[in-house]
DNA sequence: TTCATATCTAAGCATATGCTTAGTTTAGTG
DNA sequence: CACTAAACTAAGCATATGCTTAGATATGAA
């Protein structure tokens, strides 16, 4: 019946992603986004629908690609020390922008912090409400934490988690290290 | 000679601060500034010479009005207590801005964490080299503790700090709170 | 009062932004 | 093969940006 796509569309927002996750959401401009996705922006709007469309999507992706981090810190059996691995896991991704770049997350998290935007809000909220009760199982395996420790240690380690994904961005490998010793010796 | 000023130039530096402060400096248009100031493009320029030099006196003007934060911490005699106290200091400021845009140094340190502007970075630089050399100072106070686990200390606390800064804008005072006391639980 | 000169106003410049559209190409169906 | 309809290209639109400039206004020394 009609012409089909040149471009695969999860493959061209895996390319979207990695430039908003370099540059955060107003620094990219749709320009960027064409050059990068190697599609016209006739196509981008035609796939996508505009530029806060592609950022929607890069982020779902962002999502399902972190998955597996989140798989392990749920199926793990050790406790705290789950949630400690899952710190130097974020911090020791094989992709090299996690290392510069910190979170896409958190990055948003603090982009949009005062911006109405509720499908942003909503995809963020449901990150941070999803790790924190992650964080709250973890720390509900020890009997002998009461409930309002567990919640307090939950708030903690969010705090630190979302400081920590800023800290990426400046501060050296040795310095982060140092950063999550101390953030677990006394929880 | 010829015509005087109507405005001071620090009095409209606080107003432009402000603005930079609530919007950082991409998200701060040179219109904005124009009406938050109360002057003319050309006026801004006559003083300023660009936007990039109204925000480096604006941030000069920033690090003025905080100089008593600093001074308190230098003089105080409690070693990691006065460290601790001004944690608390910089979220109870009675500016409501502090409590909603976390710290301007913190905010503009992670918009320019990756844009190489030198005449920025050297203000950051020396603002968190200053804090860090004051943490060490404080925490030398304690003669028990030797030279690296101060060092580390000295890192954790500048990496809390920072990651505080970004807490204000998202979280509530309660979390934040928490945080700082299982901060200070960890030294 | 005169008038040189700094300050102000407002319009404008070049460029960048998100998005649209007129028109061309291409693929699959009849 | 012919034709329809979706995918493409590239130009363009309205608006926003940082900065400049021509010209009006006001001030203080002579």
């Amino acid at each position: 019946m009609a012409r089909t796509k040149k471009y695969n569309e999860q493959e061209v927002i895996e390319k979207a992603m990695t430039l908003f996750w370099k540059n955060g959401y107003e620094n990219t401009s749709v320009r960027m986004l064409e050059k990068e996705m190697g599609i016209n922006q006739f196509s981008i709007y035609a796939s996508f629908g505009s530029k806060h469309g592609v950022f929607l999507e890069s982020l779902k992706c962002y999502k399902a690609k972190n998955n597996n981090m989140f798989v392990k810190l749920k199926n793990g059996t050790n406790g705290v020390e789950d949630i400690k691995t899952f710190f130097y896991d974020s911090i020791n991704k094989p992709n090299e922008l996690a290392n510069q770049k910190g979170c896409l997350f958190t990055n948003t998290y603090n982009e949009f912090a005062d911006i109405e935007d509720q499908m942003i809000k909503s995809q963020m909220n449901e990150f941070m409400d999803n790790l924190k009760m992650l964080f709250i199982e973890k720390l509900a395996t020890d009997a002998s934490k009461d409930e309002e420790t567990i919640l307090k240690q939950a708030n903690y380690l969010l705090l630190a988690k979302h400081g920590l994904a800023a800290a990426t961005r400046v501060n050296d490998k040795k310095e982060i290290e140092d950063y999550i010793e101390f953030t677990f010796k006394n929880i």
